[in-house]
DNA sequence: ATTCTAACCGACCGTTTGGTCGGTTGCAAA
DNA sequence: TTTGCAACCGACCAAACGGTCGGTTAGAAT
């Protein structure tokens, strides 16, 4: 047979990359076609429609590599230096082109929440996952951190500052505002410890 | 002659609510001439196409809002309280429909600022002018303040925190997340006093 | 009463979109 | 060698979009 897994792979591949740039409703089946080299029927093959096929790129392309890169910095020994670490790295390796893009949880987020039931859950569902992934490392280390914190409340606190400073770096072009939000939140984050 | 005022500014009413609620893009022309109950000769008698009737939406409805959202909450005698206070009475009185539509800078922001240079510069300029704002007077109360605070740093970050809460609340379709992080906000904002 | 024009109307247009479907092709099993 | 079917093709479709334009109407000016 063709390699069918491979068209799939490529065809997840791409629109990921699409929906990443531009948002779901913008993306454009003609153009994932194009840049896959492939027909409509080949896509309609593997994916009922539009929809299933952003579902299936949340589920099998960003919600994976999110995970990857939100896992080792908060399970590092030392998780205050590892978000601390983690987010300055991200101010110092990022080109401006991909800053620009912003985080596809957060872009999907703001775009699909509100217009489709289905995207909304499964980007619920990451953002708690998150919030647990961050909030239990954060515990696991609560004799070094000052007392009485919400480590749940927290840690939303500081992805949502992340995702604003994402946002922020949109309309600015340039890593200057993104870079000045990380420099506060990590002084922010490095003041939790008492 | 007909009102040709009072038609521009119901052009200008609606468009602004469509916008808010479902993004520049995803708002036709043709739900704006029906909720106005004008034809398509009409809105294109008031404005050369739908990217302008988006940037005099931005202009004269948007722009203006946020300024006077914004300006009394900081130019209070105390704007560290005033800040947490405007948060505050956000978190326990805006409605659920409310939170989810977001806030309209940050919106346009995601939405458009890769997309449109029109809207980019406008929304960058609302950024800096809003930073300017926030950052002037947390200067005013230097004194009551921690020693070698960035203001400008400091005013990015609470917006960016903002926005990221708003985006937030989008996919939990309740308060409850973004009680938590305007929450730990104002615990932020409270701790930058000396 | 006539004229002039801003204000407005709505049929029409080209383009793009997601989606359908009858047909073709390649490969593996029988 | 034949058969069967997953994989793929691409012409076609209806709907919706932003935008155009020749025509109509209301009302102020003369």
């Amino acid at each position: 047979m063709r390699d069918s897994e491979q068209t799939r792979h490529k065809i997840l591949e791409v629109s990921a990359d699409e929906i990443h740039k531009k948002g779901f409703t913008a993306t454009s089946l003609s153009c994932i076609l194009a840049r896959c080299e492939i027909s409509k029927g080949a896509l309609y093959h593997h994916f009922a429609n539009k929809m299933e096929l952003g579902y299936v790129v949340f589920e099998e392309v960003y919600a994976p590599a999110f995970i990857a890169l939100w896992q080792p910095t908060v399970e590092a020994e030392d998780p205050i230096e590892g978000l601390c670490e983690f987010f300055s790295e991200m101010s110092n390796t990022m080109s401006c082109d991909e800053l620009v893009c912003g985080c596809p949880l957060n872009n999907l987020c703001q775009e699909m929440s509100g217009v489709d039931e289905g995207f909304r859950i499964r980007i619920l569902a990451m953002q708690q996952q998150l919030n647990l992934l961050i909030s239990t490392n954060l515990a696991r280390v609560s004799q070094q951190l000052q007392p009485d914190l919400d480590f749940s409340q927290v840690a939303y606190f500081i992805v949502s500052t992340f995702h604003g400073s994402s946002s922020l770096s949109k309309s600015s072009l340039n890593k200057e505002l993104f870079d000045k939000v990380i420099k506060e939140l990590c002084r922010y984050i490095r003041q939790l410890k008492r």
